[in-house]
DNA sequence: CGTGGCCTTGAAGACGCTCAATTCCGGTGG
DNA sequence: CCACCGGAATTGAGCGTCTTCAAGGCCACG
């Protein structure tokens, strides 16, 4: 529940790639679908690849926000931190996912940080260069609205879950979501799953040990992997947006 | 916790206006300020206002959304409903305040309701109208980014309160967010506050008899009246956005 | 071979929910 | 004018779920 990261925050270095390279990664890129291919060459003209290492922050809490970030490789967790050290997190972003939608727009500082879970590759487009984009581009505000009408009612969601759903029920729908986005091998630690859950590493711990024991899931460290992938589709149990 | 609304879900009752009175309410309204006066003229054309009385849902869970809405006179309260019947009040709006933003781009069905808390006149514009309009106008972009990343981060933070924050502190920011809002006379009954801070009625009760004792508040039935706003300012402490 | 991260388990205690009973107040109808 | 009813406010008692604190084991890696 109390968290330290000590680790550096430097913001990255700065990674050679080529235009073509670029230009695959906004091709599919969530948000980007209906851009021309001439339009999205520009995008990759502007964007600049940097490199974070694990447990690097690609941004922090509190911070103006001059970037569009957008993953190219590896994984990043996007959590909010309240003062006392309590993790929230709310996003796993693998590539072609992007870290930051609505903060360009603004270029407030947000609640958000941004920490990189592996090595990991993100590529950057300045807050300016970003808007200027999306306004020549009215496309993209339906996909970017679409998106955030998600992440939103997942948000609002989540407030539910954590007045009237027990921990045992949260896990499994956090299990559910992972096993819907990276499959039944899920490589993350108890830690991370309770920064997921909301809740501490010990109930997550007792929690998983029940359901090893009903046969749904086997554990080793580091690494969980759904058996039963049926007993978490309750069909009540919506999927989270992570 | 448990809650069941016996009232009348038709969708109010149309009610005669003036162009000119659509016009005023569009000017000042919230998220639409910088757009021309010829344009909010077009606005006002497309607008219907029709009159809820109090308890009338104006729009309900899982229905498509084809109407964006914007409260004209009145008090409306926009909230989720969990399966159990647990209910999270996350805006209180009144006049100028639109209740769904991000619905009309989409049109897709989302978790929110929208209840009058008294007599209120909401003004309606057809999903198709108001998107085409917003894609005349693209400052309304901006303006509406601006409202979202309020919203994205306040149900963060309130995720984070749901887990670590007692509910007396939840529901001292409540207090807060609507002393702001709406000043220190607060007429709102003890079920609403709970629906506000997430938690029961009787614990707000408990609450709120402990406040009163500490000579915070003073409480008569369907009124709350802050002594010491003082006391509510904790820095630490943002409001909510409500 | 030591250190640090991760996993595991126990025990205690708190917070807030649930159920239940009672009172108070305002409005309605006889 | 009075009785009744429904919504709101109170207050008490019991208890379940989780957090917290604590201690120990396991594994990988330098």
């Amino acid at each position: 529940m109390r968290t330290s990261s000590s680790t550096a925050d430097t913001k990255g270095e700065p990674l050679e790639s080529t235009l073509e390279a670029r230009a695959e990664l906004f091709q599919d890129a969530m948000g980007f679908s209906g851009i021309a291919d001439r339009e999205i060459k520009k995008l990759a003209a502007m964007a600049t690849l940097r490199r974070f290492a694990k447990g690097q922050m690609v941004f922090e809490q509190d911070q103006p926000c001059d970037y569009f970030h957008l993953v190219a490789s590896g994984l990043v967790k996007v959590y909010i931190c309240s003062a006392s050290g309590f993790r929230m997190t709310y996003l796993l972003a693998r590539r072609g996912e992007p870290l930051n939608l609505v903060g360009p727009f603004t270029g407030d500082p947000r609640f958000l940080c941004a920490e990189a879970m592996q090595a990991t590759d993100v590529a950057h487009i300045s807050r300016h260069d970003f808007v200027r984009f999306v306004a020549d581009n009215p496309i993209l505000f339906s996909n970017i609205m679409a998106i955030l009408s998600k992440a939103v009612d997942s948000a609002n969601s989540r407030i539910i879950d954590m007045v009237e759903k027990r921990v045992e029920e949260r896990l499994l729908r956090v299990l559910l979501t992972l096993l819907d986005k990276f499959g039944a091998e899920i490589r993350l630690t108890s830690a991370e799953l309770a920064e997921l859950a909301g809740t501490t590493v010990e109930t997550t711990l007792r929690t998983m040990a029940r359901l090893r024991n009903l046969g749904i899931i086997e554990s080793e460290r580091g690494q969980i992997t759904i058996i039963r992938p049926a007993s978490l589709k309750n069909p009540e149990r919506l999927p989270l947006w992570v």
